[in-house]
DNA sequence: GCCTACTGCGAACAGTGCACGCAGTATGCG
DNA sequence: CGCATACTGCGTGCACTGTTCGCAGTAGGC
Protein backbone atom coordinates (compact mmCIF):
# COMPACT_ATOMS: atom_id res chain seq x y z
CA UNK A 1 0.00 0.00 0.00
CA UNK A 2 1.25 3.26 -1.21
CA UNK A 3 1.33 6.53 0.60
CA UNK A 4 -1.14 8.83 -0.53
CA UNK A 5 -1.03 13.17 -0.70
CA UNK A 6 -4.23 13.86 1.54
CA UNK A 7 -5.95 15.48 -1.40
CA UNK A 8 -6.26 11.79 -3.04
CA UNK A 9 -7.30 9.55 -0.03
CA UNK A 10 -10.68 8.42 -0.21
CA UNK A 11 -13.01 10.32 2.48
CA UNK A 12 -16.50 8.35 2.58
CA UNK A 13 -17.29 6.74 5.55
CA UNK A 14 -20.39 4.47 5.94
CA UNK A 15 -20.29 2.94 9.42
CA UNK A 16 -19.09 3.83 12.88
CA UNK A 17 -19.33 6.88 14.40
CA UNK A 18 -19.23 10.53 12.68
CA UNK A 19 -16.19 11.90 12.77
CA UNK A 20 -16.39 14.76 15.43
CA UNK A 21 -13.95 17.49 13.43
CA UNK A 22 -13.61 18.12 9.77
CA UNK A 23 -10.07 18.65 7.92
CA UNK A 24 -11.78 22.48 7.62
CA UNK A 25 -11.65 22.52 11.30
CA UNK A 26 -8.23 21.00 12.08
CA UNK A 27 -6.61 23.44 9.03
CA UNK A 28 -8.70 26.66 10.89
CA UNK A 29 -7.50 25.55 14.41
CA UNK A 30 -3.70 25.51 12.99
CA UNK A 31 -3.52 28.34 11.44
CA UNK A 32 -5.00 30.00 14.21
CA UNK A 33 -2.36 28.36 16.24
CA UNK A 34 0.64 29.66 13.66
CA UNK A 35 -1.05 33.12 13.49
CA UNK A 36 -1.12 33.89 17.20
CA UNK A 37 2.02 31.67 18.37
CA UNK A 38 3.86 30.85 15.57
CA UNK A 39 4.69 28.10 13.36
CA UNK A 40 6.80 26.50 16.05
CA UNK A 41 3.80 26.48 17.99
CA UNK A 42 1.89 24.26 15.80
CA UNK A 43 2.71 21.07 17.09
CA UNK A 44 -0.12 17.43 16.97
CA UNK A 45 -0.29 17.98 20.78
CA UNK A 46 -1.45 21.83 20.19
CA UNK A 47 -3.53 21.38 17.35
CA UNK A 48 -5.29 18.45 18.97
CA UNK A 49 -5.71 20.47 22.12
CA UNK A 50 -7.43 23.24 20.53
CA UNK A 51 -10.13 21.31 18.99
CA UNK A 52 -10.69 19.52 22.31
CA UNK A 53 -9.54 16.58 20.87
CA UNK A 54 -6.43 14.12 22.38
CA UNK A 55 -3.18 14.08 20.50
CA UNK A 56 -3.47 10.61 18.79
CA UNK A 57 -7.20 11.95 17.48
CA UNK A 58 -5.56 13.67 14.47
CA UNK A 59 -4.58 10.30 12.96
CA UNK A 60 -7.60 9.67 11.90
CA UNK A 61 -7.80 12.92 9.65
CA UNK A 62 -4.08 13.25 8.69
CA UNK A 63 -1.57 10.96 8.06
CA UNK A 64 1.62 13.10 9.12
CA UNK A 65 2.52 17.06 10.21
CA UNK A 66 3.54 17.40 6.54
CA UNK A 67 -0.38 16.88 5.54
CA UNK A 68 -1.62 19.11 7.99
CA UNK A 69 0.69 22.03 6.69
CA UNK A 70 -0.57 21.04 3.03
CA UNK A 71 -4.17 22.25 4.66
CA UNK A 72 -2.60 25.00 6.66
CA UNK A 73 -1.51 26.32 3.17
CA UNK A 74 -4.72 25.66 1.45
CA UNK A 75 -6.25 27.14 3.48
CA UNK A 76 -4.34 30.25 3.32
CA UNK A 77 -4.65 30.01 0.00
CA UNK A 78 -8.67 30.02 -0.14
CA UNK A 79 -7.93 33.81 0.66
CA UNK A 80 -7.43 35.24 -2.89
CA UNK A 81 -10.54 34.60 -3.63
CA UNK A 82 -10.04 34.86 -7.16
CA UNK A 83 -12.53 35.24 -9.73
CA UNK A 84 -13.28 32.50 -12.19
CA UNK A 85 -11.94 33.64 -15.15
CA UNK A 86 -9.00 36.63 -15.98
CA UNK A 87 -9.51 39.57 -17.91
CA UNK A 88 -7.42 39.23 -20.34
CA UNK A 89 -5.46 42.47 -19.01
CA UNK A 90 -2.53 40.40 -17.79
CA UNK A 91 -0.53 43.38 -15.70
CA UNK A 92 -3.97 43.95 -14.21
CA UNK A 93 -5.07 40.28 -13.73
CA UNK A 94 -1.41 39.84 -12.02
CA UNK A 95 -1.43 42.76 -10.01
CA UNK A 96 -4.60 41.64 -8.72
CA UNK A 97 -2.90 38.17 -7.26
CA UNK A 98 -0.34 39.96 -6.22
CA UNK A 99 -2.31 42.05 -3.98
CA UNK A 100 -4.07 39.12 -2.25
CA UNK A 101 -0.84 37.52 -1.95
CA UNK A 102 0.37 40.40 -0.29
CA UNK A 103 -2.58 40.88 2.14
CA UNK A 104 -2.57 36.79 2.98
CA UNK A 105 1.27 36.60 3.67
CA UNK A 106 0.77 39.39 6.00
CA UNK A 107 -1.95 37.91 7.89
CA UNK A 108 0.08 34.74 7.58
CA UNK A 109 3.24 35.11 7.63
CA UNK A 110 4.37 31.64 8.79
CA UNK A 111 2.59 30.56 4.89
CA UNK A 112 6.10 31.38 3.00
CA UNK A 113 8.20 28.64 4.49
CA UNK A 114 5.39 26.48 3.76
CA UNK A 115 3.57 27.78 0.36
CA UNK A 116 7.21 26.62 -1.62
CA UNK A 117 6.88 22.74 -0.04
CA UNK A 118 3.72 21.67 0.44
CA UNK A 119 1.86 19.87 -2.24
CA UNK A 120 -1.27 21.55 -4.26
CA UNK A 121 -4.62 21.06 -2.70
CA UNK A 122 -7.98 22.53 -4.44
CA UNK A 123 -7.52 26.14 -3.35
CA UNK A 124 -4.10 26.50 -4.50
CA UNK A 125 -4.80 24.70 -7.41
CA UNK A 126 -7.14 27.16 -8.24
CA UNK A 127 -4.59 30.06 -7.70
CA UNK A 128 -2.84 28.06 -10.34
CA UNK A 129 -5.28 28.06 -12.40
CA UNK A 130 -5.94 31.30 -12.73
CA UNK A 131 -2.50 32.59 -12.67
CA UNK A 132 -1.85 30.09 -15.57
CA UNK A 133 -4.39 31.36 -17.38
CA UNK A 134 -3.58 34.99 -16.94
CA UNK A 135 -0.33 34.56 -17.87
CA UNK A 136 -1.69 33.16 -21.35
CA UNK A 137 -1.27 36.71 -23.17
CA UNK A 138 2.01 37.14 -22.20
CA UNK A 139 2.79 34.63 -24.96
CA UNK A 140 5.30 33.33 -22.55
CA UNK A 141 6.04 29.29 -23.44
CA UNK A 142 4.85 26.81 -20.55
CA UNK A 143 7.80 26.13 -18.29
CA UNK A 144 8.28 29.85 -18.58
CA UNK A 145 5.21 30.26 -17.30
CA UNK A 146 5.47 27.70 -14.43
CA UNK A 147 8.79 29.45 -13.79
CA UNK A 148 6.96 32.94 -13.54
CA UNK A 149 4.01 31.74 -10.95
CA UNK A 150 6.55 30.41 -8.60
CA UNK A 151 8.94 33.64 -8.63
CA UNK A 152 5.65 35.63 -8.12
CA UNK A 153 4.34 34.08 -5.18
CA UNK A 154 8.40 34.13 -4.18
CA UNK A 155 8.40 37.90 -4.49
CA UNK A 156 5.56 38.77 -3.02
CA UNK A 157 6.16 36.36 0.04
CA UNK A 158 9.21 38.38 0.48
CA UNK A 159 7.98 41.83 0.11
CA UNK A 160 4.89 40.73 2.82
CA UNK A 161 7.39 39.21 5.34
CA UNK A 162 9.59 42.32 5.24
CA UNK A 163 6.80 45.15 5.91
CA UNK A 164 5.56 43.47 8.23
CA UNK A 165 7.28 44.78 11.26
CA UNK A 166 9.38 42.18 12.49
CA UNK A 167 8.40 40.45 15.92
CA UNK A 168 9.58 41.32 18.86
CA UNK A 169 11.34 39.40 20.95
CA UNK A 170 15.16 38.53 21.90
CA UNK A 171 16.14 36.66 18.54
CA UNK A 172 15.15 39.61 16.58
CA UNK A 173 16.83 42.05 18.84
CA UNK A 174 19.93 40.07 18.37
CA UNK A 175 19.40 40.32 14.50
CA UNK A 176 18.49 44.20 14.74
CA UNK A 177 21.81 44.82 16.74
CA UNK A 178 24.09 42.65 13.94
CA UNK A 179 22.44 44.74 11.40
CA UNK A 180 23.50 47.59 12.61
CA UNK A 181 26.89 46.85 13.00
CA UNK A 182 26.94 45.55 9.09
CA UNK A 183 25.87 48.97 8.61
CA UNK A 184 28.65 50.19 10.45
CA UNK A 185 31.18 48.22 8.91
CA UNK A 186 33.33 50.45 6.39
CA UNK A 187 35.09 46.97 4.59
CA UNK A 188 31.66 46.52 2.85
CA UNK A 189 30.74 49.76 1.40
CA UNK A 190 28.07 48.67 -0.43
CA UNK A 191 26.53 46.70 1.87
CA UNK A 192 27.13 49.14 4.50
CA UNK A 193 25.23 51.78 2.64
CA UNK A 194 22.56 49.86 1.38
CA UNK A 195 21.53 48.64 5.35
CA UNK A 196 22.42 52.25 6.89
CA UNK A 197 19.88 53.53 4.53
CA UNK A 198 17.08 50.84 5.00
CA UNK A 199 17.70 51.28 8.85
CA UNK A 200 16.88 54.82 8.68
CA UNK A 201 13.72 54.78 6.25
CA UNK A 202 12.07 52.24 8.59
CA UNK A 203 9.99 54.35 10.00
CA UNK A 204 7.91 53.45 6.41
CA UNK A 205 7.53 57.02 5.43
CA UNK A 206 8.55 55.68 1.93
CA UNK A 207 4.89 54.11 1.01
CA UNK A 208 4.94 50.75 1.00
CA UNK A 209 2.35 50.41 -1.59
CA UNK A 210 4.77 52.43 -4.11
CA UNK A 211 7.66 50.28 -3.39
CA UNK A 212 5.22 47.12 -3.91
CA UNK A 213 3.72 48.25 -7.45
CA UNK A 214 7.15 49.30 -8.62
CA UNK A 215 8.30 45.90 -7.26
CA UNK A 216 5.80 44.42 -9.65
CA UNK A 217 6.64 46.77 -12.48
CA UNK A 218 10.17 45.73 -12.26
CA UNK A 219 9.20 41.92 -12.32
CA UNK A 220 7.03 42.85 -15.25
CA UNK A 221 9.21 44.49 -17.35
CA UNK A 222 12.52 43.76 -16.23
CA UNK A 223 15.29 45.55 -14.40
CA UNK A 224 17.00 46.82 -16.99
CA UNK A 225 18.11 50.53 -16.94
CA UNK A 226 16.11 52.84 -19.83
CA UNK B 1 22.80 39.68 29.30
CA UNK B 2 21.20 39.83 25.87
CA UNK B 3 21.49 37.00 23.30
CA UNK B 4 23.66 37.41 20.28
CA UNK B 5 24.31 36.47 16.72
CA UNK B 6 26.87 34.02 16.65
CA UNK B 7 29.19 36.28 14.44
CA UNK B 8 29.42 39.07 16.85
CA UNK B 9 30.52 36.75 19.76
CA UNK B 10 34.40 37.54 21.34
CA UNK B 11 35.93 34.68 20.36
CA UNK B 12 39.46 35.08 22.69
CA UNK B 13 40.75 32.89 24.81
CA UNK B 14 43.86 32.62 26.82
CA UNK B 15 43.14 30.21 29.78
CA UNK B 16 42.14 26.69 29.83
CA UNK B 17 42.68 23.71 27.11
CA UNK B 18 42.47 24.70 23.52
CA UNK B 19 39.01 24.07 21.99
CA UNK B 20 38.67 20.91 20.24
CA UNK B 21 37.49 22.16 17.49
CA UNK B 22 36.54 25.18 15.16
CA UNK B 23 33.39 26.54 14.21
CA UNK B 24 34.65 25.55 10.49
CA UNK B 25 34.89 21.98 11.64
CA UNK B 26 31.43 22.33 13.24
CA UNK B 27 30.08 23.84 9.78
CA UNK B 28 31.76 21.25 7.74
CA UNK B 29 30.64 18.54 9.77
CA UNK B 30 26.80 19.50 9.31
CA UNK B 31 27.34 20.49 5.77
CA UNK B 32 28.28 16.85 4.98
CA UNK B 33 25.41 15.29 7.04
CA UNK B 34 23.11 17.54 5.37
CA UNK B 35 24.70 16.47 1.89
CA UNK B 36 24.64 12.82 2.80
CA UNK B 37 21.67 12.19 4.58
CA UNK B 38 19.23 15.35 4.21
CA UNK B 39 18.60 18.30 6.24
CA UNK B 40 16.51 16.50 8.63
CA UNK B 41 19.46 14.05 9.52
CA UNK B 42 21.50 17.57 11.25
CA UNK B 43 20.83 17.06 14.57
CA UNK B 44 22.79 18.21 17.62
CA UNK B 45 23.89 14.80 18.75
CA UNK B 46 24.44 13.97 14.97
CA UNK B 47 26.77 16.65 14.14
CA UNK B 48 28.62 16.24 17.91
CA UNK B 49 29.05 12.48 16.93
CA UNK B 50 30.29 13.10 13.21
CA UNK B 51 33.17 15.28 15.20
CA UNK B 52 33.57 12.20 17.74
CA UNK B 53 32.19 14.77 20.43
CA UNK B 54 29.48 14.58 23.05
CA UNK B 55 26.70 15.89 22.28
CA UNK B 56 26.39 18.60 25.26
CA UNK B 57 29.93 19.92 23.60
CA UNK B 58 28.96 21.85 20.76
CA UNK B 59 27.25 24.33 23.28
CA UNK B 60 30.53 25.44 23.49
CA UNK B 61 30.61 26.77 20.21
CA UNK B 62 26.76 27.22 19.62
CA UNK B 63 24.14 28.64 21.05
CA UNK B 64 21.12 27.46 19.24
CA UNK B 65 20.73 25.38 16.47
CA UNK B 66 19.75 28.27 14.84
CA UNK B 67 23.63 29.24 14.98
CA UNK B 68 24.12 25.93 13.08
CA UNK B 69 22.09 26.57 10.18
CA UNK B 70 23.84 30.20 10.24
CA UNK B 71 27.00 28.55 10.14
CA UNK B 72 26.55 26.19 7.05
CA UNK B 73 24.39 28.74 5.12
CA UNK B 74 27.89 30.63 5.74
CA UNK B 75 30.26 27.89 4.78
CA UNK B 76 28.13 27.27 1.63
CA UNK B 77 27.97 30.96 0.51
CA UNK B 78 31.68 30.77 0.71
CA UNK B 79 31.32 28.23 -2.92
CA UNK B 80 30.06 31.56 -4.85
CA UNK B 81 34.03 32.53 -4.30
CA UNK B 82 33.51 35.67 -6.41
CA UNK B 83 36.15 38.12 -7.70
CA UNK B 84 36.80 41.34 -5.28
CA UNK B 85 34.75 43.46 -7.61
CA UNK B 86 32.23 43.20 -10.09
CA UNK B 87 33.69 43.81 -14.02
CA UNK B 88 30.82 47.29 -14.30
CA UNK B 89 29.03 44.86 -16.77
CA UNK B 90 26.59 44.19 -14.49
CA UNK B 91 24.21 41.54 -16.61
CA UNK B 92 27.52 39.72 -17.10
CA UNK B 93 28.27 40.23 -13.11
CA UNK B 94 24.93 39.16 -12.13
CA UNK B 95 25.29 35.84 -14.61
CA UNK B 96 28.27 35.07 -12.68
CA UNK B 97 26.51 35.16 -9.21
CA UNK B 98 23.60 33.16 -10.79
CA UNK B 99 25.83 30.06 -12.01
CA UNK B 100 27.85 29.71 -9.05
CA UNK B 101 24.94 29.93 -7.12
CA UNK B 102 23.09 27.61 -9.58
CA UNK B 103 26.27 25.20 -8.64
CA UNK B 104 26.04 25.54 -5.02
CA UNK B 105 22.03 24.66 -4.81
CA UNK B 106 22.48 21.49 -6.95
CA UNK B 107 25.49 20.86 -4.32
CA UNK B 108 23.37 21.72 -1.26
CA UNK B 109 19.68 21.78 -1.61
CA UNK B 110 18.83 21.93 1.48
CA UNK B 111 19.81 25.58 1.45
CA UNK B 112 17.21 26.96 -0.24
CA UNK B 113 15.09 26.40 2.88
CA UNK B 114 17.70 28.03 5.38
CA UNK B 115 19.66 31.00 3.29
CA UNK B 116 16.12 32.96 3.38
CA UNK B 117 16.08 33.07 7.24
CA UNK B 118 20.05 33.12 7.94
CA UNK B 119 21.75 35.90 9.69
CA UNK B 120 24.48 37.05 7.49
CA UNK B 121 27.85 35.65 7.81
CA UNK B 122 30.94 37.25 6.52
CA UNK B 123 30.76 35.10 3.65
CA UNK B 124 27.02 35.75 3.04
CA UNK B 125 28.48 39.72 3.67
CA UNK B 126 30.89 39.10 0.82
CA UNK B 127 28.26 37.45 -1.42
CA UNK B 128 25.55 40.79 -0.95
CA UNK B 129 28.72 42.85 -0.90
CA UNK B 130 29.50 41.97 -4.44
CA UNK B 131 26.13 41.68 -5.66
CA UNK B 132 24.96 45.44 -4.45
CA UNK B 133 28.02 46.70 -6.43
CA UNK B 134 27.15 45.02 -9.30
CA UNK B 135 23.62 46.62 -9.59
CA UNK B 136 25.13 50.08 -9.03
CA UNK B 137 25.53 50.39 -12.73
CA UNK B 138 21.69 49.86 -13.41
CA UNK B 139 20.13 52.72 -12.11
CA UNK B 140 17.94 50.96 -9.33
CA UNK B 141 17.56 52.62 -5.92
CA UNK B 142 18.81 51.03 -2.68
CA UNK B 143 15.31 49.25 -1.64
CA UNK B 144 15.29 47.89 -5.60
CA UNK B 145 18.77 46.49 -5.23
CA UNK B 146 18.00 44.46 -2.12
CA UNK B 147 14.96 43.58 -3.53
CA UNK B 148 16.43 41.97 -6.60
CA UNK B 149 19.62 40.54 -4.36
CA UNK B 150 16.79 38.35 -2.64
CA UNK B 151 14.33 38.02 -5.66
CA UNK B 152 17.32 36.64 -7.51
CA UNK B 153 19.00 34.48 -5.14
CA UNK B 154 14.93 32.94 -4.58
CA UNK B 155 14.81 32.30 -8.45
CA UNK B 156 18.55 30.63 -8.69
CA UNK B 157 17.48 28.40 -5.53
CA UNK B 158 14.02 27.08 -6.84
CA UNK B 159 15.71 26.77 -9.99
CA UNK B 160 18.83 24.39 -9.05
CA UNK B 161 15.87 22.60 -6.74
CA UNK B 162 13.60 21.71 -9.87
CA UNK B 163 16.47 20.81 -11.82
CA UNK B 164 18.11 18.50 -9.85
CA UNK B 165 16.10 15.11 -9.98
CA UNK B 166 13.55 14.95 -7.15
CA UNK B 167 14.46 12.79 -4.32
CA UNK B 168 12.98 9.40 -4.10
CA UNK B 169 11.44 7.82 -1.97
CA UNK B 170 7.87 7.00 -0.70
CA UNK B 171 7.08 10.51 -0.67
CA UNK B 172 8.44 12.06 -3.53
CA UNK B 173 6.73 8.93 -5.48
CA UNK B 174 2.79 10.21 -3.65
CA UNK B 175 3.49 14.07 -5.14
CA UNK B 176 4.50 12.68 -8.27
CA UNK B 177 1.16 10.36 -8.22
CA UNK B 178 -0.67 13.18 -7.24
CA UNK B 179 1.01 15.98 -10.05
CA UNK B 180 -0.07 13.22 -12.74
CA UNK B 181 -4.23 13.12 -11.27
CA UNK B 182 -3.75 17.26 -11.69
CA UNK B 183 -2.59 16.92 -15.21
CA UNK B 184 -5.35 14.44 -15.62
CA UNK B 185 -8.29 16.70 -14.56
CA UNK B 186 -10.07 18.47 -17.07
CA UNK B 187 -11.65 20.98 -14.34
CA UNK B 188 -8.47 23.37 -14.47
CA UNK B 189 -7.60 22.87 -18.11
CA UNK B 190 -4.34 25.44 -18.29
CA UNK B 191 -2.96 23.77 -14.89
CA UNK B 192 -3.78 20.54 -16.35
CA UNK B 193 -2.05 21.47 -19.45
CA UNK B 194 0.62 22.95 -17.67
CA UNK B 195 1.31 19.76 -15.33
CA UNK B 196 1.11 17.18 -18.41
CA UNK B 197 3.44 18.99 -20.47
CA UNK B 198 5.66 19.37 -18.02
CA UNK B 199 5.59 15.56 -17.03
CA UNK B 200 6.20 15.12 -20.45
CA UNK B 201 9.45 17.06 -20.79
CA UNK B 202 11.08 15.52 -18.03
CA UNK B 203 13.60 13.48 -19.96
CA UNK B 204 15.67 16.96 -19.86
CA UNK B 205 15.40 17.00 -23.62
CA UNK B 206 15.31 21.14 -23.09
CA UNK B 207 18.48 21.62 -21.91
CA UNK B 208 18.50 23.14 -18.34
CA UNK B 209 21.15 25.58 -19.31
CA UNK B 210 19.07 27.58 -21.94
CA UNK B 211 16.05 27.48 -19.21
CA UNK B 212 18.60 28.93 -17.23
CA UNK B 213 19.67 31.80 -19.69
CA UNK B 214 16.64 32.18 -20.27
CA UNK B 215 14.81 32.57 -16.51
CA UNK B 216 17.47 35.15 -16.39
CA UNK B 217 16.78 37.48 -18.93
CA UNK B 218 13.56 37.43 -18.46
CA UNK B 219 14.63 38.08 -14.35
CA UNK B 220 16.81 41.14 -16.30
CA UNK B 221 14.42 42.69 -19.18
CA UNK B 222 10.93 40.99 -17.83
CA UNK B 223 8.19 38.96 -19.30
CA UNK B 224 6.02 41.66 -20.94
CA UNK B 225 6.30 40.45 -24.85
CA UNK B 226 7.49 42.27 -27.84
C1' DG C 1 -29.40 -8.16 17.79
C1' DC C 2 -25.22 -8.88 16.42
C1' DC C 3 -21.24 -8.33 13.32
C1' DT C 4 -18.23 -5.09 11.62
C1' DA C 5 -16.23 -1.06 10.33
C1' DC C 6 -15.46 2.74 12.19
C1' DT C 7 -14.15 6.45 16.03
C1' DG C 8 -11.55 8.71 19.97
C1' DC C 9 -7.60 8.30 22.64
C1' DG C 10 -4.23 6.87 26.83
C1' DA C 11 0.14 5.19 26.89
C1' DA C 12 4.49 4.39 25.17
C1' DC C 13 8.71 4.91 22.10
C1' DA C 14 12.48 6.97 19.94
C1' DG C 15 14.18 11.09 19.10
C1' DT C 16 14.80 16.21 19.67
C1' DG C 17 16.95 20.94 21.50
C1' DC C 18 18.87 22.49 25.35
C1' DA C 19 20.51 23.47 30.59
C1' DC C 20 23.01 22.13 34.64
C1' DG C 21 26.86 20.98 36.95
C1' DC C 22 30.94 18.39 37.56
C1' DA C 23 35.67 16.73 36.36
C1' DG C 24 39.70 17.83 34.12
C1' DT C 25 43.23 21.07 31.93
C1' DA C 26 46.23 24.75 30.92
C1' DT C 27 47.48 29.52 31.58
C1' DG C 28 48.99 33.75 33.94
C1' DC C 29 50.38 35.60 38.40
C1' DG C 30 52.48 35.66 42.93
C1' DC D 1 57.24 26.44 41.74
C1' DG D 2 52.06 26.45 43.26
C1' DC D 3 47.76 27.83 42.91
C1' DA D 4 43.66 30.38 41.67
C1' DT D 5 41.19 31.04 37.60
C1' DA D 6 39.17 30.55 33.40
C1' DC D 7 38.39 27.70 30.40
C1' DT D 8 37.06 22.80 28.10
C1' DG D 9 34.50 18.31 27.33
C1' DC D 10 30.46 15.98 28.48
C1' DG D 11 27.07 12.70 31.33
C1' DT D 12 22.69 13.33 32.79
C1' DG D 13 18.17 15.00 32.81
C1' DC D 14 14.06 17.74 31.31
C1' DA D 15 10.37 19.06 28.53
C1' DC D 16 8.87 18.34 24.31
C1' DT D 17 8.28 16.37 19.58
C1' DG D 18 5.96 13.10 15.73
C1' DT D 19 4.14 8.77 15.48
C1' DT D 20 2.32 3.87 16.64
C1' DC D 21 -0.28 0.45 19.12
C1' DG D 22 -4.06 -1.42 21.01
C1' DC D 23 -8.18 -0.98 23.46
C1' DA D 24 -12.87 0.78 24.59
C1' DG D 25 -16.88 2.52 22.72
C1' DT D 26 -20.32 3.67 18.90
C1' DA D 27 -23.42 3.10 15.13
C1' DG D 28 -24.86 1.46 10.47
C1' DG D 29 -26.13 -2.91 7.56
C1' DC D 30 -27.97 -7.45 7.36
Amino acid sequence: MTTEVIWTRARASRKGPRPAHSLDDIARAAVALADAKGLAAVSIRAVAAELGAGAASLYRYIASKTDLHDLMVDRVAAEYDLPAEPTGDWVADLTLVAERGRAAYRRHPWAAQLSAEASWGPRVQDYLEFLLAALEPTGLDIPERVDFVALLNNWVANFAQHEGQPPDGDAAAARAAHLASIAADPSRPHLAGAMAALLRADPADAHPDLLFRRGLDRLFHGIAPG
